[in-house]
DNA sequence: GGTTACGGT
């Protein structure tokens, strides 16, 4: 964007400082106009501080560190800033200079992107074409994006972050200079000795976690693992060999795995609603029970400082084998619905004008899943012993590919009444008499269990949602059914 | 209310 190589080198200094400033500036605008935070933590209210304080860019906003305190996501270049910030990295060098990599997990376009794990194409081998040398450098252990600020550190204090400041410390660095080095550059912070006043020392331990912009930085960093471990689960880490014992171990648990993998086809063969087909037939079966944690295991995350907490939703699929014991909406006349209007999306005049929305109809219903009962176990003294259920949700995409080709589309139910009888004869090949005994599958005999594919999800709740205090960082766990087709 | 690089992220 500055023209010919040979023109970028006429730019004095002074120009480039120049055309730095103003880009700077308009990223500033850009900030004000869009979220005040970006997608640090996700959406923006989620970014917003706690305790109702609103965003960061308000005025009206006071800390216990005074006027000159900023967020990362506020700081600018060649402005002063006062930062609470955790340190992520630290490389000292010799000479009371160091380089800290700090974050308070919030969001600044201007410094340093750290692409994730996922992002990485593995080109950057450093030198090291052939990739001879296994790992050329420690993992970056996160954040990831644009949440670490790098923060040039000299005496008097790179002394005390010397000795004193380790990886994970919270730390206050008063008076940090911002400033983006060249056209190109990242956004950096600078501290370095006060002329006026050669021995002060301006970064500050922050030994208790009380202060509320800790407190702040601590909710957020959660959030933030929080999504990031539900939408990239971290992977086994091949580099870490097994020994040879272990190697063994895993190949005779593979063993016994296949064993009763195969063992478990063929009972779950001969026991299954043969008029269901489901995709994926490779995949091992997990029960409803497994497939809904209800402790957690598989929803609990522990942090390199060693805090754990319970991920509210993990982006995973299974597939199982269960029968449906109830549905909503509890009268087949309202499978179909007309598609609820996209609020985010803006209405676009045409479409409008084109044709009714209301003309148009989509599946929208939910299944009740239970855990087939063992065969033995189905006597009236097990009959009462609570087994956990799942709703699944079917969108319309799921519906059409469990109706199959053989069914149309969907249209008001109440005044199609050919295409209602189509739908109950699909849904009796699914789950028998339920619709006769009125949902609540309390003993129903002629229902077998089908295969299906479910996929965990989660959704945020609103802030008004009483329901949002209950569920991990106000995002619930949804499922939805797919892959299965009704013969 | 301010300059001091390198390389690395």
């Amino acid at each position: 964007s500055l023209g010919a190589p040979a023109d970028i080198d006429k730019l004095s200094l002074a120009e480039q400082a120049y055309v730095i400033q103003l880009k700077a500036e308009l990223r500033q605008l850009e900030a004000k106009f869009a979220n005040p935070l970006a997608e640090a933590v996700g959406k923006k209210r989620d970014a917003a501080p706690v305790g109702n304080a609103g965003p960061p860019e308000k005025k009206a906003r006071r800390s216990t560190f005074g006027k000159k305190f900023q967020l990362v996501c506020e700081t600018r270049h060649l402005k002063f800033a006062d930062l609470c910030v955790q340190v992520v990295k630290k490389y000292s060098s010799q000479f009371g200079t160091c380089d800290l990599y700090v974050t308070d997990y919030t969001e600044n376009r201007d410094i340093w992107y750290y692409a994730p794990p996922e992002e990485q194409d593995g080109k950057e081998r450093d030198g090291d074409d052939y990739g001879y040398s296994k790992q050329p450098k420690r993992a970056w252990p996160g954040p990831y994006g644009w949440l670490v600020l790098k923060v040039n550190v000299k005496d008097p204090h790179g002394q005390l972050v010397n000795t004193k400041v380790d990886e994970g410390d919270f730390v206050l660095l008063r008076n940090v200079k911002m400033k983006i080095m060249a056209e190109g550059a990242k956004l950096e912070g600078d501290m370095w000795r006060d002329n006026d006043n050669p021995s002060k020392i301006n970064v500050v331990k922050l030994l208790n976690q009380d202060k509320p912009e800790i407190q702040e930085l601590i909710t957020r960093k959660e959030k933030y693992w929080a999504k990031r471990l539900a939408q990239h689960p971290p992977q086994p880490n091949e580099s870490t060999k097994p020994s040879k014992s272990e190697k063994k171990r895993q190949k005779k648990q593979k063993q016994q795995e296949e064993r009763a993998k195969t063992a478990a086809d063929a009972a779950r063969v001969a026991e299954r609603n043969k008029h269901v087909r489901c995709s994926n037939e490779e995949a091992l079966l997990m029960s409803v029970k497994d497939i809904l944690d209800l402790d957690n295991a598989r929803h609990t995350n522990t942090l390199p400082n060693g805090t754990s907490y319970i991920l509210p939703f993990v982006n995973t699929q299974y597939r199982t084998k269960a029968h449906v014991v109830d549905y909503e909406p509890k009268s087949l006349g309202d499978f179909a619905v007309p598609p609820i209007p996209d609020c985010n999306e803006e209405p676009s005049p045409i479409d409008a004008m084109e044709w009714d929305v209301s003309q148009k109809y989509e599946w929208y219903f939910s299944l009740c899943l239970e855990d087939p009962s063992p065969a033995k176990a189905r006597t009236p003294a097990h009959a009462d012993t609570v087994k956990p259920r799942m709703w699944v949700h079917v969108r319309h995409e799921d519906a059409q590919f469990l109706f199959g080709n053989d069914m149309d589309d969907p249209q008001d139910l109440r005044t199609s009444p050919h295409l209602l009888a189509k739908l109950r004869e699909k849904l009796c090949i699914l789950w028998g008499n339920l619709e006769e005994k009125g949902g609540e599958g309390e003993g129903v005999a002629s229902n077998r269990p089908f295969e299906c594919c479910v996929q965990e999800y989660g959704i945020e709740l609103e802030e008004e949602d009483p329901e949002r205090a209950r569920v991990p960082f106000g995002y619930k766990k949804l499922f939805r059914l797919f892959g299965a087709t009704i013969l």
